[in-house]
Parts: C-alpha cells; structure tokens; sequence
DNA sequence: GAGCACTGC
C-alpha cells in the first residue's frame, strides 16, 4: 500500500468527487484506484449516508480485492468490508465497502432500481466494456439525474478513452492519476508475418539465446496453435547445447485448462532457468503472471461475434485493438522494466488497429439484456434509444425484441408481459427461462431446471478435449454415459445429471466419463439458484427435487420436449424434405446443419426429424446448430402463426411512442425499417410455403 | 464428420 501513486491525488480527488455527481478516473495498472478510492471515500464520510459498492467484471477481483481492503482496514471480511459475487455473498448490516461483479449489482439494481443502499457507486475496470458495465453506465446516467442530491458515481478506467465516457456523462470531470509500471520498450517486426506462430518461435528462441534472465510471455490466439508452439519450442530447447543458455520451463496457459495446470504459472521457476507462458488472452487481464519481462505479441485475438440478421455466432480471429495491444505491453513492465515485440510493423499499430475493442454489447445477442431493461420499467423507455455509451445497432436490438415477442415475454406492441417479469428474474438466457416457466405448466419443472442449468455450464462441462484423447476414448469401452434416447443434446444433458445425481454427486464419476468437476459444481449450483428463485416465485409450492432411482419415460420427455419448444421458439428449424439439411424458421431463414457432436437418431430411412430447436447457430467450418433437440410438429404450428403477426414497427414502439431525445441519446444509431427493405409479401409468402410443407406432410403420416 | 477466446447473473 506504500506509495501507490493515487495517494498523492488523494485531496484533488475528494475535492472533486464533492462538487461533481459523476467524476471520470483515469488510473493505470498499478495506481491503486480499486483498493485506494473506496477508502478514501469511506473515511471523507460517505458512507454515513450509505454504502459504497465498487463493481468488478470478474468475480476473483472482487473476492481478492475486498479481503486486500479488510486487510488494509484492519477489519474482518464480510464486516465492514464484503463482496457479493454469484452464489456467495459475505456482506452483514454493518457492511459499508462492498465490492461485487457487475452482474450481482445489474440483480440488485431490478428489487431496488434507485439502489437506494448506496451512497457512492464505483464502477471499476470500465475500459474493458462488459455488457454488464455497458448496461450499468447506461442506468448510471439516468440515475444520477434522479437522485443527483445523494449518489456519487465515479468510472474508472484504465486508458485514455475517458473523454468519452466524460461526455456520456454530460462533460463531467476526469481525473488522471499516474501507474506504477515500468517502462516497456516496444519493438516491430519490419513486415507482417506469413505465420505468426513461426515468427513466435524465432522471436522466443532467440530472447532466450541472446537476453539476459526474465520471463518470456507469448500472446496465441488459441488452444491449437498453443499446443503447436508448446511442442516446437520443447523440441528446440532439449536440443540447444547444453550448457549454451539456461534452462527452460514451456508453460501452455488457456482457459479450458485444468485448474492444477493454470496454477501451474503462478510457481516460481527454478533459478537459473526461464520459462515461456504460451498463453490466450487469458493472461491480459484475468490471470497476471510475475517474472514476465519479455512479451511477445502476435497481434490477433479469437473473438466471438453475433450476427444480428442471421442469428448466428461465429468465433473468429481479428486483429487486437492499440488498447489491448497497450495492455499486453504491460505485461512486460510489471516487476522490472521489459520489452515487447510486436509481430507487426508500426504502421499497423498506428494506422490500422481500432483504438478500442468493439464492445461486448456490438458483439452480442440481446435478448437477455433488453428483457432486462424492459423488466425495470424504466419512464419514457424506447429501447432503441436508451442510452448507451456505444449503441447497438438498431438491427440487434430489433432482433432482440422479435425473439422477446416470440416468446411471449412482450406482447405486439412490445411491452413487457407478466410472463417476461417472471422471465426477467431468472438468471438464464430468456429461451432457458421461457422453458422453465412451461416445463412448470407441464409438471416437468425438475427436468427443465437440470437442462437449463447443465446448458449455463455448457462450455465448462467438458474436459479439455486434446486430439490424443479423443483417440484414446474411441479404442476405450463404450462410454457409460447415457445417450438421450435418439431425442438429441438436452435430453442427453438430463440424463447426464440424473446419473451423477445417483451416484450422489461422485466427483470420481465425472472424472472417469470426462466431465470437469468444476464444471458439474457448477450445474450443481446453478440448479439450486434456480430451484430458489422458481420456489419463491410460487410461493414454495413447486416440485424440484432430482427424480430418484425412477425409470424416466417417454412422456416425460416428451413434456420436456414440448416446453423446450415454447422456450425456443426463436431458435426452430425444419428438416429439408430428401435430405438432412435444415433450414431455420427465423425471420430470415439459414440453411443449417446438425453439429456432428449432436446425438440425434435417424430413423429406418436414415433421416433425422423433421422439426427441432436449437440452443445456439454457429458458424464454424459451415453453419451448424449445436445443442439440438427434436420436436413435433403439432407444437411447432402456433409459433409459425404468431411469426405471421410479428410487427417490427409495433414491437419497437416506433407509432405509439414519440420521447423526446435527451442528450447523447442523438448518437443512436438511425433506426432502419427491416419491413421496408424487403418486399412486402416476401414474409407472408413465406410462412404460407412453410405452412403448405407442415400440411404435405401431415397427409403422409 | 467437427473442433471453443474470455467473462458473468
């Protein structure tokens, strides 16, 4: 705590924050801002009138940022000092520093939308642009204009992108408080690479040969080309001479790695030997490593993107932007000062390279988050022009609004209905929280609860699948895991759970049918959340209990399969008639595939079915739908029906509401009318054909 | 017959 730098600015700071509601802080790593401004707050008195909450976008800064500051207070955690993070929350009456994720204070902010508890609001770490952060700046500027006499709200960034911000909020002040990093010298590659990975190698091999002792980071784009650069740089260092440089230590540092392996960087290596962290983003702002002096920096990043007109995710590799390109620098300067090669010419750097990453809310599906917004019941709320700091296009908000409608969570002229309320409190993507509230009709909650809890957990569920054991597991007995009975992916993830369920939650078990454990914990935790959440809605009258040691049947599947229906009635496909292919029921159609990790049965003719749903499209090698489930036709036939009245204009409140525009909301985007760019019947004609198939078919069997 | 970066309620 010693010197940090934001000390020094102490006074300028207070004497800020007392004149202005919302004051910008620029603060880079290493100044102090999120363990040093909550205290200086606290002790200038503010917390008489109420508590101050400091947001964090992950939940391990929270946890280990609020215990530094318990410390630092010489209090008891959970005292006058707490956090709040999903599933946890060591916070007591007495608590007046309390750090939480900012999705916890999105939730809190929905029971109590003035968080009226609050006397002072820190949202750190903005520069990096969660949804959440996103959404929060937004309520912020509306909330302070309320409540302007007793909220602070101070925004903390890491870069100088704060003039924006500072904007956002009405050209509030900013406030720039020094770092304490090191000097990083930056060095270019003359020309682009042909492959990154071969300039990585060439680069690391020959820090290690040349420069004296320090950590060597490298910045991939993903697990394979890792693991490539993990085996080459092992194969080159066992076969320097020995004795020529020092040892070597090759460290691969991804997220699907298992907790033991991540650890791993965080143990000091042996002396007279350097290690090389080959690492995804992970290790730019999640995980920090010490000892990195040398970086290396390929200037891409895997980045996943929605898009909005087809509903479709792809995962792709762009190229960084100059503020991550900054932050990987760093890196380099955190214990002494370091270097970092860019594979890339300067010219790139300064000309091509976005300033910012484009914002998760730009990337994103919006379902979830406007039903958020809409739930708050915001006055004069237009959803296309709530005031975002970087708006959505008015495409994806449109988008988000037609899967809204087609779930029943708002009705035709975009309102929020009592079922969407309920929707809202569920922490699930609304296609999850739909099918739970039918599956509830059906008397199938309990199953739906697991499926939804088994999709939250999804990517974390399955080991790290490296090629030589997938080899592995194919020459190894049948898998005892069960299949989904032909009904495809969620039935399967119900099953899966049932039978951990029997063995009473046997981590053994998860381990020996290539399970994460911690991703199993996980769907544990989610489907307790969610149990209490179901329970409170209806009063504690419902049944969600795991069925035990009971043969599950085919109707019950079968109501399961019905709700997923309603839930996912945004995410529907129809087979093609001669062959395997689909085709999506959206409003623009796909042609899609079944991911072939999907565990659908064909029938006698070798055909699939003929209706299913899908958890999510994504564009890979080809568009497929992962996570598949068949439905039946009879239950697909009222969505069509209501596709048919889907009205963009109406959803939208384009005719019924004229708000006026407060500043900053003129930055939204023009609102494009997707009926009027295409022809009218095209629609109509559409779902008239779609219709004519259901019928075709319906005469056959 | 494919392959998934990272977070979070």
């Amino acid at each position: 705590m010693a010197n940090l730098p934001i000390l020094q600015f102490e006074e300028k700071i207070l004497e800020t924050v007392e004149r202005n509601p919302v004051v910008v802080i620029i603060g880079e790593t290493g100044s102090g801002k999120s363990t040093q401004l909550s205290q200086m707050i606290h002790k200038r008195g503010y917390t008489k009138s109420g508590a101050i909450a400091v947001t964090q976008p992950r939940r391990v800064a929270a946890v280990s940022v609020s215990r530094r500051v318990a410390q630092e207070l010489g209090v008891r955690l959970g005292e006058e000092v707490g956090y709040a993070i999903r599933f946890e929350d060591r916070t007591s009456e007495k608590t007046c520093i309390k750090y939480l994720t900012d999705g916890v204070l999105l939730r809190e902010s929905l029971s109590n939308p003035e968080l009226n508890q609050y006397s002072v609001i820190i949202l750190d770490e903005a520069h990096e642009r969660s949804l959440n952060t996103d959404i929060l700046l937004g309520l912020m500027r509306r909330l302070i204009k309320k409540r302007s006499s007793n909220l602070k709200v101070l925004i903390t960034s890491a870069t100088l992108d704060g003039e924006k911000v500072s904007r956002f909020f009405g050209n509030c002040p900013i406030l720039n408080v020094p770092g304490k990093l090191f000097p990083v010298e930056i060095f270019y590659s003359a020309e682009r690479p042909k492959s990154y990975l071969e300039s990585s190698f060439k680069t690391a091999i020959d820090i290690h040969v040349k420069e004296p002792e320090g950590d060597i980071l490298i910045f991939m784009t993903g697990q394979d080309d890792i693991d490539k650069l993990v085996k080459k740089l092992e194969e080159r260092v066992q076969s320097l001479e020995e004795g020529s440089c020092m040892d070597a230590i090759i460290l691969p540092l991804h997220g699907s790695l298992p907790p033991e392996m991540q650890v791993r960087v965080f143990s000091p290596p042996p002396p007279n030997c350097r290690r090389f962290i080959v690492a995804t983003n992970i290790a730019e702002t999640s995980l920090t490593v010490d000892g990195v002096v040398y970086v290396i920096d390929s200037g891409y990043v895997k980045q996943r993107q929605y898009n909005p007109s087809t509903g479709m995710y792809s995962l792709d590799i762009v190229q960084i932007s100059r503020v991550q390109a900054d932050q990987r620098a760093g890196r380099a300067g955190r214990t002494r000062p370091g270097k970092c090669y860019r594979l890339y010419p300067s010219t790139v750097y300064h000309e091509e390279l976005l300033d910012a990453t484009v914002p998760e809310i730009q990337r994103s599906s919006l379902a979830g988050s406007v039903l958020y917004l809409k739930s708050l019941d915001l006055p004069d709320m237009n959803i296309l022009k709530f005031g975002f700091l970087d708006p959505p296009s008015s495409e994806s908000l449109e988008d988000a609004l037609k899967q809204l409608f087609l779930i029943d969570a708002i009705d035709e002229n975009g309102s929020i209905t009592s079922i969407g309320r309920t929707m809202a409190e569920l922490p699930l993507e609304p296609s999850l929280s739909r099918t739970l509230m039918e599956a509830n009709e059906y008397g199938c909650l309990s199953q739906a609860l697991t499926v939804a809890a088994m999709l939250s957990a999804e990517t974390t569920l399955l080991a790290g699948r490296s090629k030589s054991m997938e080899k592995k597991r194919k020459h190894d007995p049948p898998s005892e895991l069960p299949d989904g009975s032909g009904w495809g992916d969620h039935i399967q993830l119900l099953q899966i759970y049932e039978v951990w369920d029997q063995t009473n939650y046997d981590m053994e078990w998860c381990k020996d049918n290539n399970l994460q454990v911690r991703g199993m914990k996980f769907v544990r935790d989610v489907r307790k959340q969610l149990s209490q959440i179901m329970q409170k809605i209806a009063k504690g009258s419902l049944d969600v209990q795991t069925k035990e040691r009971r043969k599950e049947s085919r109707e019950d599947y079968r109501k399961l399969r019905k709700a997923l229906t309603v839930g996912y009635a945004s995410q529907l496909a129809e087979r093609m008639i001669r062959h395997n292919g689909y085709r999506t029921l959206g409003f623009k159609p796909q042609l899609v595939q079944v991911h072939p990790s999907c565990v659908l049965r064909i029938d006698d003719e070798g055909m699939l079915p003929n209706y299913v749903v899908y958890h999510e499209l994504i564009s890979t090698s080809r568009p497929f739908m992962r996570n598949v489930c068949a439905v039946e036709m009879p239950w697909v036939l009222p969505i069509l029906k209501k596709l048919e009245k889907l009205n963009i204009n109406r959803l939208s409140g384009g005719m019924v509401q004229s708000e006026e525009q407060t500043e900053g909301e003129k930055s939204s985007l023009p609102k494009k009318d997707v009926d009027a760019a295409r022809p009218p019947d095209d629609r109509d004609s559409r779902i008239q054909a779609a219709r004519e198939r259901f019928l075709a078919r319906k005469t056959k069997s």
